[in-house]
RNA sequence: GGAGAGAUGGCCGAGUGGUCGAAGGCACACCUUUGCUAAAGGUGCAGACCCCAAAAGGGUCUCGAGGGUUCGAAUCCCUCUCUCUCCGCCA
């Protein structure tokens, strides 16, 4: 959610924002729903202030006599002017409501004009795609794969793109998350289990809902979304609260399974584990203050980057567009890992900066100490990393002759042995 | 799952229909005074929103959440959420 005052001040930056991100708004009619909406609130609150007025006289007054039976009298005229007018404007709040929550994230300066992916700005690519490899083939024709990951079983048992992870499938599964959570303590964050259902209120401040509703699980009867990502949780841990200035930045690193109902996904990006409905992530989650934002988000592009490099595959970064930059965030920075055997690049991790635009849905604020006043935090967060895709660009990566997969020196240790092997 | 109790400001806690955004205490900040590592006194100290060019100032809302009764609700009624105690069940 923007400031609505600057929606009042500066329109012209809102319109530049919604052109940047190519996205069609009526900002018209959103400025024409706030003035009246503000008419309204000015024209209720003072009734009520008469009804305030009206009470502290009655309360000097004898109970029962003239002057305030006939005080009564009047009184009830007002009440129920009051309750007509609120009525409406009820409603006009609830347009009011609305109406600022589709307004979208200003871009930040750097981030590149475009409409596309396409025009997403290679921002920097690091090892040689071509040097992987020379038997690499897609995952899922590796010869043995479904050893490994059952899709037909998880289908039976649950659905389509909820695979079992076998042996040593699942060992590496597990081997992935164990790295990526030591490595990211080590760089600073602090590690968090975080319950992975959440509530109606932490899906609306993280802007699930009411937009995404329907790539969320929804359990029955209580009303519990199962996460996406452990970005809700995580940004919820603070919501409604203010910190001191002094604990900024705050960073965290969690693991969760993360589950999406991806209604609309076809073609070859639902191919083996390129995208499934359960996966494995480790999310990194900072909230920092505003002066270090743009720092920050560096820093944990960084965090990111460093576990494909220890993993010593191939990936660039991508610089985002505003037009696929998102709704919500002011720059972000794709990693993509190079999957051999598909030949395509595989999206692991999105490194965003939403500036103040979550800390005010969620009201996550921090104590200035200067002026005593509370300021919204900034929040950044990434993946470091999700699991499926770097498995699968391990797979393509490092398939050997002899059909085993040599797994990267630093993952050795978590793994216990150097091959991975389809039998 | 059953029975009961409760939810008030950063914390503790008073307040059962009117002058209560809320006594008192603690904590915190500043000031004064006295001075052997502290005491006493004073002042301030919740958040959000609106009006105002801005400052000053003014107004409204918030006592777990939502709704209701009433001229008027922290206080009465209903629904929900959460916490605690006991019983039951169970990794």
């Amino acid at each position: 959610m923007l400031d609505p005052k600057l929606l009042r001040e500066s329109p012209e930056l809102v319109r530049a924002a919604i052109a940047k991100k190519h996205l069609t708004i009526d900002l018209d009619a959103v400025t024409a729903i706030d003035s009246s909406w503000r008419a309204q609130l000015t024209e209720v609150e003072g009734l009520r202030s008469k009804q305030k007025a009206a009470n502290n006289e009655m309360a000097a007054l004898k109970k029962g006599s003239p002057e305030f039976m006939a005080k009564v009298q009047e009184m009830k005229a007002v009440s129920a002017e009051v309750k007509a007018k609120e009525e409406g404007f009820k409603a006009l709040e609830e347009q009011w409501h609305a109406a600022m929550l589709s307004l979208p994230n200003l871009p930040h300066a750097s981030v590149p004009d475009g409409r596309t992916p396409e025009e997403n700005r290679v921002h920097a690519t690091h090892g040689d795609p071509t040097a992987t490899s020379t038997c690499a083939q897609p995952h899922w024709e590796i010869a043995g794969f479904e050893r490994l990951v059952d899709f037909p079983r998880g289908a039976k048992v649950t659905g389509a793109g909820f695979p079992f992870l076998i042996g040593d499938g699942a060992k590496l599964s597990r081997s992935l998350l164990q790295f990526f959570l030591d490595e990211d303590v080590k760089a600073g964050y602090t590690e968090v289990s975080p319950p992975i259902f959440v509530n109606a209120a932490s899906a609306t401040a993280t802007g699930q809902l009411p937009d995404k509703e329907g790539q969320m699980y929804e359990t029955t009867p209580d009303r519990l979304y199962a996460v996406p990502t452990a970005e809700v949780p995580l940004t919820n841990f603070y919501r409604d609260e203010i910190l001191d200035e002094a604990v900024l930045p705050v960073c965290r690193c969690a693991y969760t399974p993360c589950f999406r109902r991806e209604a609309g996904s076809y073609g070859k990006d639902v191919r083996g584990l390129n995208r499934v409905h359960q996966f494995d992530k480790v999310e990194l989650l900072k909230w920092v203050h505003p002066s270090s934002s743009y720092e920050e988000l560096e820093k944990l592009r960084a965090d990111a980057e460093r576990l494909l490099q220890k993993l010593e595959l191939p990936y660039r970064v991508l610089l985002m567009c505003g037009g696929d930059l998102g709704f919500a965030q002011s720059k972000k920075y794709d990693l993509e890992v190079w999957a051999a055997g598909q030949k395509r690049w595989l999206e692991v991790s999105s490194c965003s900066n939403f500036e103040s635009f979550q800390a005010r849905r969620a009201q996550i604020r921090f104590r200035n100490p200067e002026s005593g006043k509370p300021e919204l935090v900034h929040t950044l967060n990434g993946s470091g990393l999700a699991v499926p895709r770097v498995f699968a660009a391990l797979l393509e990566n490092n398939l050997q002759a002899d059909g085993r997969v040599k797994l990267p020196a630093a993952l050795v240790p978590y793994f216990g042995k150097e091959y991975l092997s389809f039998q």
